[in-house]
DNA sequence: GATGAATGAGCGTTCATTCAT
DNA sequence: TATGAATGAACGCTCATTCAT
């Protein structure tokens, strides 16, 4: 997570952070709204109700402002998910935890994952090549396998290739969200409980 | 699947359908290397070898050039991975072969895939809203449903809710790609029995 | 007028006027309806149901179509009201049977002059200055002139400048054709009667 | 006549009226030379000194540049006259007021005109439909309309069909300008003398 | 004679970014 | 700090024209 200074060092003002957090939010919402392509700044200010100009001035370009969108979710998703897993000493625990804190926040949170996901798709560097992979999911992939290491060792779970289970337990929860985005009468925690079932047979030793 | 008539009935030539399919390969290039957002008409043109104008001279705008992306590499995919699970009678059967010939059409055609995915998430109709969705999938979630269905009902299968099995079978795939593309080092065919594995133990009665 | 000869000399076979005379309607038609700007030739090629090259081919461009759609406009006039002049002494009653017959050819040939408009005021040179101009008119004021000075001469009309009640006869008669135009329903004999009086009376001695 | 306010109702700033009015002057220029169909932003804004994009900053699009320019026009002239005409009592005062009065504008204001004729003729709406045309010229039609029946009324002017001659008197101003434009040395004001000595003629009692 | 394919210039528009105020 | 004005490049698209077949 980027620190909450500036690359120079200087600490950021109190109403610099909340110019930045303002603009975050609208862009979160534009973005979720029209998807990645039709969020221009223009319309990002507008929404708002800013001059254009003023993301340019406290953010160092678009790709900056992205990246903060990004950070900014996934951090909150985390915050979020680690205090409902405090306590919760099996991996069985920890795992239906994790599935069901994640639906929660995501009914919670819906425009910043739509938001998340746009960017993730869209957002590219310079050269052409995505600035968002799979790679960027690396902390997630090993936070879910500690979580399937922990249950092989102590008998909970059969021997399988966590990186595999982490990679798929990771699509399952991205493809719930996409699911329930399209049809939002979809039942968010039943799925949520279905697949913690999925997981949990999956992987019983 | 689009039949190869135009919309008003007169056949195409051949030398017209060998220029469509040139110009949708050279999308499919573009389109993997540089992302959605940078295949404009004039790098697809320019990676073809031909003039900008040609593309709009054979397809009625962008738009119609990435449905028809979409489209081929649709029907790629479903030929290839019916052809494969002929003959396979049990559910289990279908289920391991549906993923391990996924998993190998995946490696033959990793530019078509990648492409597919960013049209997927990318393409806007006119009033903003996305071409494709989840919604997309449903002819595939039922085809994935039947076989879950099929093995339930022969006793192979446990009882669950065979859409967020599908929904969750289906997102396990596209993130054994996402993965694989990001790590082209990764074994996709032990990935494939992997899951295979997996989706074994989830729903086996 | 154009002869019906080509440039070098070479007489048009029989089957060449057809098509060019095919294509001079069609593109009256496309230009009446949907005006100059629009009438591209893929348009007009299209509306007669032939491929665009074909005018090319037998047009050295499109300048040369739009002068070959004026040329046979003005010619359809011109003998229209010709023939109805031929017989009238009186300078009153050339002025009258003018107007009266001029009206008569609009309510005929409503595309060709509307098309005949939309060209005389947009054709341009290569430099951009106009092709059509009220010099082009010069040949139609020294006809209405001619009969204005026969009036003066023999004593029916007072004298005036000729070239002035010239102009704005014509004016007179292009306003009608538009207005009519616009509304349909608006009795353009009675127009042009009431035109016919109105110039009677300006001119008489 | 458009308010000096924006759609919104906020007022536009001193600096953003002189850009729109030397973007309409400019337009006006390119225009009145080198008409309507190549008189693209890219000339206007060249011809004006500025970047393309300024014009698309300052105005909604091409359209609404087009249209800003005939209402500018459009205002001047009415002004203009409309001062001339004050304190006339009887209708033939008016009628030659109107008609000196518009000659003298038009000397001063050629471009202008030639410009709003253009545009008069060439603007289209979205279906190709012209977005002016003879009703346009209603309030005009009716200006003049009121004269004559004026003149009716107190027993100066015949009786005679007043839409037609309105019709006719536009249009003779019309002819006078076009005349005008392709003769310069043409005596303008004499011109304007002897219609109005054809008008006045054309309807005395 | 006629066609469909291809070209390349120019169109109006959008956009991220810069900058003077 | 914040703004509105301006830029210039790139976009999708249309078009008159050329040309091999």
């Amino acid at each position: 997570m980027r620190s909450e200074n500036e690359a120079d060092g200087q600490k950021r003002s109190f109403i610099e952070e909340a110019r930045r957090a303002q603009i975050i939010a609208s862009a979160v919402e534009v973005i979720a709204e029209s998807g990645f392509a039709n969020a221009s700044l223009a319309r990002i200010a507008q929404h708002a109700g800013i001059s254009k100009g003023v993301i340019s001035y406290h953010f160092a370009g678009k790709d900056e402002l992205m990246e903060q969108v990004v950070d900014t979710v996934y951090q909150g998703i985390a915050d979020y998910v680690m205090a409902k897993m405090e306590g919760e000493t099996t991996a069985n625990g920890l795992l239906r935890t994790h599935l069901l804190a994640v639906a929660e926040h995501m009914r919670a949170q819906r425009n910043q994952l739509k938001a998340l996901g746009q960017i993730f798709y869209n957002l590219r560097k310079a050269d052409g090549a995505p600035r968002y992979s799979v790679e960027t999911n690396e902390h997630a992939f090993q936070a879910l396998e500690r979580i399937y290491l922990l249950g092989q060792s102590n008998g909970e779970f059969r021997q399988f290739d966590v990186r595999v289970m982490a990679v798929t337990h990771s699509g399952a929860v991205d493809n719930m969200f996409a699911y329930w985005v399209t049809y939002p009468e979809h039942d968010l925690d039943a799925h949520a409980r279905e697949l913690a079932d999925l997981f949990e047979r999956a992987v019983r030793a």
